[in-house]
DNA sequence: GTATTTGTTCAAATTTTATTGAACAAACCG
DNA sequence: CGGTTTGTTCAATAAAATTTGAACAAATAC
């Protein structure tokens, strides 16, 4: 007898659990909480597209961590909703299936987690600027002055890098 | 009367304290702990040279926190000893300055935080092939060969941007 | 309308990570 | 040598982040 249905079966088995191993350490690098990095190792390798109840299930996760899970997946364009669910009847419940292309996954990850810091650096870069003019000693406030700018330049270019990232990754 | 000795005096004055801020959140991105960040930002705004106890001292952190956090930061190259303390005495301590070419701390951090990962993950990824390879169902195989294979692509892709990323900012 | 299914929210519990502080080691001095 | 200063290590503690689970809301069916 044998298995057939790849996408909503209860047990993890070889591959799939060092795939999730792949993807926990991988969204670890990146800030985000191991349950990410499951739901999406599982999207990734599952051929047909997951339900919410799919992951909690196969996951053994709470609906919680998969209901704020695939909102912060959703969020970075890393997952997709489905109305498709390849079983053919009417359903109402969404699935899920991953999003990869790594232009893809680059750009959102760009957008919601690194140039919100590289704004709100600039913005307290600037502020710390007008703080180091209001330095009364002429020698201290040289070199406060000196190393306000150098940030500034460190913020600059990291906004520079960005786009070529972008490129070379999006092919 | 005046305050002239800007590195080893007890309190934080305001610009300082965001400085430290903005050190502090700066780490935090790059996964990095706050007590790292903050003494970073301090040698970063110190025109002397500190020492171990000075740190302790001005950001009222333990020694243990200190140590290790200087351990770290050395190991990113992102501070320097030096055996001048700007004090001209015979002096036994080690006194530490921050690097501050953004070349040096990106080089630093890709050298300690993102190639160790790239480099066990294209091994880890290498293994998924083969557990891939020896699926039996046909279709599951060609499946699972498809998106390791498209795993190894994210994998060089990332390896491929590195050095570019340290070019544009090595200016 | 009620019952059922699907999904969200958020306070509490858990787990993980960072920090402390005391014991220890190493280097220098007299 | 003993005494002092400087720095490290690591088990215990504190703090922060993640996950849970139960209450709630929204949508559908009957």
């Amino acid at each position: 007898m044998q298995e057939l249905d790849h996408g909503t079966r209860q047990e993890i088995d070889s591959i799939e659990r060092e795939v999730l191993a792949v993807f926990v350490d991988g969204v670890r690098v990146l800030g985000l909480p191991p349950s990410i990095g499951e739901i999406y190792g599982l999207l990734f390798i599952s051929q047909a597209p997951l339900s919410l109840a799919d992951l909690v299930k196969r996951l053994n996760i709470s609906k919680g961590s998969a209901s704020q899970g695939l909102r912060t997946l959703k969020s970075l364009g890393a997952v997709r909703e489905t109305n498709g669910n390849g079983n053919g009847n009417g359903e109402r419940r969404t699935y899920y299936e991953p999003a990869v292309e790594l232009k893809r996954l680059v750009g959102g990850f760009i957008r919601e987690q690194i140039r919100p810091h590289l704004d709100s650096g600039r913005h307290k870069i600037k502020r710390l600027g007008d703080l180091a003019n209001g330095e009364s000693d002429p020698d201290r406030r040289k070199f406060l002055l000196e190393r306000t700018d150098r940030l500034d330049h460190w913020i600059r270019n990291g906004g520079r890098v960005l786009p070529i990232i972008q490129r070379i990754l999006g092919q």
